[in-house]
DNA sequence: TCTGGGGTCCTAGGACCC
DNA sequence: TCTGGGGTCCTAGGACCC
C-alpha cells in the first residue's frame, strides 16, 4: 500500500502545509530536509502502533501475514474484537465489535486470544526507542505515546525528521506505526488518525484552525457518544463550530472542562507532555458465557479475581484502602459497591471475606449475574508498607470474641503465615505461569469466561 | 445480531465537623 | 427549639479512552 503513496506530499484541507510523507523509503528521501519549512515553537508527536496486537501476531506467525487476523474473545461467549489486522478490516471488522458479528463478516479469519506478555515486551522495546530520542515521552497506552520534540528540546532537529527516524527504528522491530505531528497534543492525536498504517501527517504551526475546523466533534479525544449527542442537539457539529461556541453552552456539555475542550477544538490546548506513570487503581473483571445464579459460584469468582488483584498489587508494591466490586445483571444494568478499609492492604486472604459482605448489598438469590469485577484503589506512597487489615481486637468486635466467632476466620489469619503462603504461591506462578497454583474455588468457573483481550494501560509498566 | 476488560476523571449527594 | 454555610471525606454512577 505504501507504493501508491510513494513520493506523495499532499496538502491537507486548509492547513498551510500538511504533509503525508511516504514511509517505504523513509530512511532517506534525498533532499526532503531542504523541502521542509522551518518549525517554530512547540512540536508534539503522537506515535500510534498500527493494529498492534494483530501485527505482533503476524510477525510471530509468518503464515498469518497477508491474512485476516483477529485478536479477541470467543463469539459464543460474549467476546469482542480487541484488535484486527488490516486484511480483516477490509471485511468491515473493527475493534470493540462483538466477536459474533466479526465472524459473520469474515468467516475465514484467523482468531487468537492474544499473547499479552509478548505485546508488553514489544511495547517496552518501542517505548525505549522513543525515550532514546528524548525523555519527554508520555505513554498513554500499550500502543500509543506522546513525544515532545520541540526543536529546543531535540537538538534543534526538525520534528518531521525525528518522526521519520522513529518510524524507521520501529519498523526494524517488525511492526509499524503512524505518527501525527502538531503544536499540541490534540492536534497530534487527530493528525495521527488521518493516515494509517505507516502514515506521517503534519499540521504546521498556524494551520490548526483550518486543519481541525471541518472535522466532526467526535474526532476529538474527550468527545464520546454522550457529548456528541448533546452538542448536536445544540447545533454544534464540527470542531470549528465548537471552537466558536459560547462557553456557557459548552459548560452544559463538559462541565468544568468546557474551556479546555474548546481550546482543544481550536488546536490551542497547551496541556504538556507529562511523564507520569503513577498507578491509581488495579482491577479485574470477568464476563461469563453463562450467567451465574448460585452464590457459591459468585463467591468463587470473586475469590479468583480478588487473588489476581492481590497478586498484581504485590508485584507492583502497592497496598490500597478502597476495595470495590462491580456487578452486571443479565439485563446489563451495572451496580458497584466500594468500601474504605481501616488499613491499606495487598492481601486477598484478608479482604476476600469483605467481598462476600459487599456482595450482599447488590445481590440476592434469584438474580442472574453476567459480569463481576474486583478492584482496589486509594494508594498513597506511605501505604506501601504492609499492615494487617484488621487487628485481633477489630476482628473480635466484628465477629464476636467467642469461639464461634473466631472459628469463622480464615485458617491463616496469622499475618506472617499468610505472607509466607502468598510469597510461595507468587513465586510458583512467576516460575510456572498463572495456572501453576490453584485453589479449589478457582476451578469452579473455569471455561465460563469470554477469553477477551485487553489493552491495559497500567499493566505494561 | 448484540456489545470485553483495563483504566482515568468528573459529578452529585450524604455524612460529618466546625 | 430550630437554624446557616463551608469544607472534607466517602460512595455510587457514568462518560470516556485504548
Amino acid at each position: 500500500m505504501s507504493a501508491s503513496r510513494k513520493g506523495r506530499i499532499s496538502r491537507l484541507a486548509g492547513a498551510p502545509m500538511a504533509y503525508h510523507v511516504p514511509m517505504s523509503k523513509h530512511a532517506g528521501i534525498p533532499g526532503l530536509e531542504a523541502l521542509l519549512p522551518p518549525w517554530e515553537g512547540p512540536a508534539i508527536l503522537l506515535v500510534d502502533l498500527d493494529a498492534f496486537f494483530a501485527s505482533v501476531e503476524q510477525l510471530d506467525h509468518p503464515g498469518w501475514r497477508g491474512k485476516p487476523v483477529i485478536v479477541g474473545g470467543d463469539a459464543d461467549k460474549h467476546g469482542v474484537v480487541s484488535t484486527c489486522s488490516y486484511e480483516a478490516r477490509a471485511f468491515g471488522v473493527r475493534s470493540a465489535m462483538p466477536a459474533s458479528m466479526a465472524q459473520r463478516l469474515c468467516p475465514d479469519a484467523i482468531w487468537t486470544h492474544g499473547h499479552h506478555d509478548r505485546y508488553r515486551q514489544m511495547s517496552s522495546a518501542i517505548m525505549g526507542i522513543l525515550r532514546d530520542e528524548t525523555p519527554h515521552v508520555q505513554q498513554v497506552s500499550i500502543d500509543e505515546a506522546f513525544v515532545d520534540v520541540s526543536p529546543t528540546r531535540v537538538n534543534a532537529e526538525h520534528p518531521v525528521l525525528v518522526a521519520r527516524r522513529i518510524q524507521a527504528r520501529v519498523e526494524e522491530l517488525g511492526v509499524t506505526c503512524s505518527i501525527g505531528v502538531g503544536t499540541t497534543k490534540s492536534v497530534a492525536k487527530i493528525a495521527s488518525d488521518m493516515d494509517k498504517p505507516r502514515g506521517l501527517t503534519v499540521c504546521y504551526p498556524g494551520g490548526e484552525a483550518a486543519f481541525l475546523g471541518p472535522l466532526p466533534v467526535r474526532d476529538l479525544s474527550g468527545v464520546g457518544p454522550a457529548a456528541e449527542a448533546a452538542l448536536t442537539a445544540r447545533g454544534v457539529r464540527t470542531l470549528g463550530e465548537m471552537a466558536a461556541a459560547d462557553e456557557a453552552l459548552l459548560r452544559r456539555v463538559f462541565g468544568k472542562n468546557a474551556a479546555m475542550m474548546r481550546a482543544r477544538a481550536a488546536g490551542a490546548d497547551e496541556s504538556p507532555v507529562e511523564v507520569d506513570d503513577e498507578v491509581k487503581s488495579v482491577s479485574n473483571e470477568m464476563t461469563f458465557a453463562r450467567d451465574l445464579t448460585e452464590r457459591a459460584d459468585i463467591e468463587a469468582a470473586l475469590a479468583t479475581m480478588g487473588a489476581k488483584v492481590g497478586r498484581r498489587l504485590r508485584r507492583k508494591g502497592l497496598a490500597g484502602r478502597t476495595l470495590s466490586i462491580r456487578i452486571r445483571y443479565d439485563d446489563r444494568t451495572t451496580r458497584s459497591v466500594q468500601r474504605r478499609l481501616a488499613h491499606p492492604t495487598d492481601d486477598e486472604l484478608a479482604y476476600t471475606p469483605l467481598l462476600y459482605e459487599m456482595l450482599d448489598e447488590v445481590w440476592r438469590p434469584g438474580i442472574k449475574v453476567r459480569l463481576l469485577g474486583v478492584g482496589m484503589a486509594g494508594f498513597k506512597p506511605e501505604d506501601v508498607v504492609q499492615e494487617a487489615l484488621f487487628t485481633d481486637e477489630e476482628l473480635d468486635a466484628r465477629e464476636g470474641g467467642d469461639e464461634a466467632g473466631r472459628a469463622k476466620r480464615p485458617a491463616l489469619k496469622d499475618e506472617a503465615r499468610r505472607r509466607g503462603l502468598l510469597a510461595a504461591t507468587d513465586a510458583l506462578k512467576d516460575k510456572f505461569g498463572e495456572g501453576a497454583v490453584r485453589f479449589g474455588h478457582e476451578l469452579r468457573n473455569e471455561s465460563n469466561t469470554t477469553g477477551s483481550s485487553t489493552k491495559n494501560p497500567a499493566d505494561y509498566k
